[in-house]
DNA sequence: TGAAATGTTGGGGCG
DNA sequence: ACGCCCCAACATTTC
């Protein structure tokens, strides 16, 4: 029998990966993974080291669970047409299965590919994996799509609840005697690329590891509190699961089937329904993307392109490297910077702070978190910065202009996160951690931290911004 | 998935 | 006992 190939991008999986399952059933188990590795990844302006770093070392993890099962991995580099095209030949295979992926270039890629596939006598088929459910699956009575969550969001919880959901085995995938090349998995340094040393590490396993401990109601910080801690900074009161849902090596149905499994159980319910809303989210994001693609160009609403931001370029640098003088803004882009990662409540709040203290293009941000966030997606990240700097599916300004102190009292109480990411403040008083500025020099000398030296004063007035703010969207209103 | 400004209420101190 | 003021606590409105 002819294999199939399956050609891997954001699927970084075995188990319920749903084109792969597709490719093993319909060739018998004689199928051929492969990575193409495409420079553009590399070096495009939403290009970032840790995801990299992350996908590299997902396919390692990828390579080693194929041989272990007596199957191999094919990783290439180049153009994906052209390999694909090469490969199909070299191998006989009549067809190439994927999973779907939804951003304007991926759309425009993968369907020039399934034309040059087609031309060559191949067939091409690709599947639904990456959301629960999809672009044209979740519409209005009209058939328009839905661009308020709370009615998509209404919808996507009754078409699960009518239809369910299927979670695929890992498949049979055989051992195929070919000679046909595959390069070595480079890592970070080969690609000529450095990143952050304190990571979430890649792979499918971890991402298992990770998912069964977030729905282990045996262990603390699980799925049962997710719905009041996942606010709280210092604990790890969220998922993390954030990046393996982006480069695939955790299913979101078999996350959705963890935490269903565990709703039942005695308080489990309200942190399950919260986190399965944030599934709702990702899909909303994904969708809104796929309608409105001008988003990643221009606001969601139009009348919100004539903002006048001033776009200082040395403000923009402070916000960037985490010396803003506001201790919980600069304790998350340390965070960022450190890790690759940002705690979502601290995604709200550096947005907040970059839009409406600093009144700095949410673009700029949005460029920046893509760079850097280990999870950086696209659809999601858009959709997050849109909704901070009030341009994007409900546009509220003024709701969401957020007091950098009064967001830090409230979701780090104690203190505790800004002190693990901005040392200078290790030993300020919990009474000031969030406005270290108001101690006294008597106070800063016994606290061990001189504002203005060791630590910045804040560049900015809080409240002086935020009726500027108010003024420039009043502009356009 | 706010925050600030403004309005209302009610208790206590005080003359 | 009463009116008056102050102020905290809470509620409502506004940006």
């Amino acid at each position: 029998m002819a294999p199939i190939i399956h050609w891997l991008r954001r699927d970084l999986r075995l188990h319920d990966n749903t084109a792969l399952a597709a490719a093993s059933h319909d060739s018998d188990g004689a199928v051929l993974p492969v990575f193409i590795l495409d420079e553009r990844l590399l070096t495009g302006r939403f290009a970032s080291p840790a995801r990299v770093r992350f996908m590299l070392e997902s396919l390692q993890a990828l390579e080693r669970a194929l041989r272990e099962r007596g199957s191999t991995l094919l990783f290439r580099r180049g153009d994906p047409q052209q390999e694909l095209l090469n490969l199909a030949k070299e191998s006989s295979a009549t067809a190439v299965y994927w999973n779907r992926d939804y951003s304007p270039f991926a759309i425009k890629r993968d369907s020039a590919i399934k034309q040059a596939l087609g031309e060559a006598g191949v067939t091409a088929r690709s599947f639904k994996d990456a959301v629960i459910w999809e672009l044209d699956e979740i519409l209005t009575k009209e058939g328009n799509p839905y661009t308020v969550y709370t009615p998509y969001a209404r919808r996507w919880r009754q078409r699960l609840d009518a239809e369910g959901f299927q979670v695929h085995e890992a498949p049979d995938c055989q051992s195929i005697d070919t000679k046909l090349s595959s390069a070595a998995i480079p890592d970070l340094a080969d690609l000529g690329m450095d990143t952050a040393q304190q990571v979430i590490p890649g792979g499918e396993a971890e991402g298992q590891c990770l998912l069964q401990e977030f729905t282990d109601l045996r262990r603390n910080h699980n799925i049962t509190a997710y719905k009041t801690d996942r606010d709280m900074l210092a604990l790890p009161g969220t998922s993390r699961l954030s990046a393996h849902l982006r480069l695939g090596t955790v299913s979101p149905r078999a996350a959705l089937r963890a935490a269903l499994d565990v709703a039942q159980h005695n308080d489990a319910e309200q942190g399950v329904q919260t986190w399965i809303g944030e599934l709702a989210w990702r899909d909303f994001y994904v969708q809104i993307l796929y309608h409105f693609p001008h988003v990643l160009r221009s606001a969601f609403r139009a009348q919100y392109d004539a903002l006048e931001w001033e776009n200082d370029e040395n403000l923009f640098a402070a916000w960037c490297e985490g010396r803003t003088g506001y201790p919980v803004v600069d304790a998350a882009m340390r965070q960022l910077n450190q890790e690759a990662w940002m705690h979502n409540r601290a995604r709200m709040i550096v947005a907040s702070f970059l839009t409406k203290d600093l009144l700095i293009d949410w673009r700029w941000g949005e460029r920046y978190f893509m760079q850097r966030l280990v999870d950086g997606d696209p659809a999601a990240n858009n959709g997050g910065w849109q909704w901070a700097a009030g341009t994007g599916t409900d546009a509220q300004p003024y709701f969401r202009i957020f007091n950098p102190t009064s967001q830090g009292q409230k979701f780090d109480p104690d203190g505790a996160y800004v002190r693990r990411y901005v040392p200078e403040l290790a030993q300020t008083p919990t009474k000031y951690i969030h406005e270290p500025w108001k101690m006294n020099k008597e106070q800063q000398r016994a606290g061990g931290v001189q504002i203005g030296h060791d630590y910045p004063a804040p560049i900015v007035d809080h409240t002086t911004q935020r009726q500027r703010a108010l003024d420039m969207y009043g502009k356009v209103k």
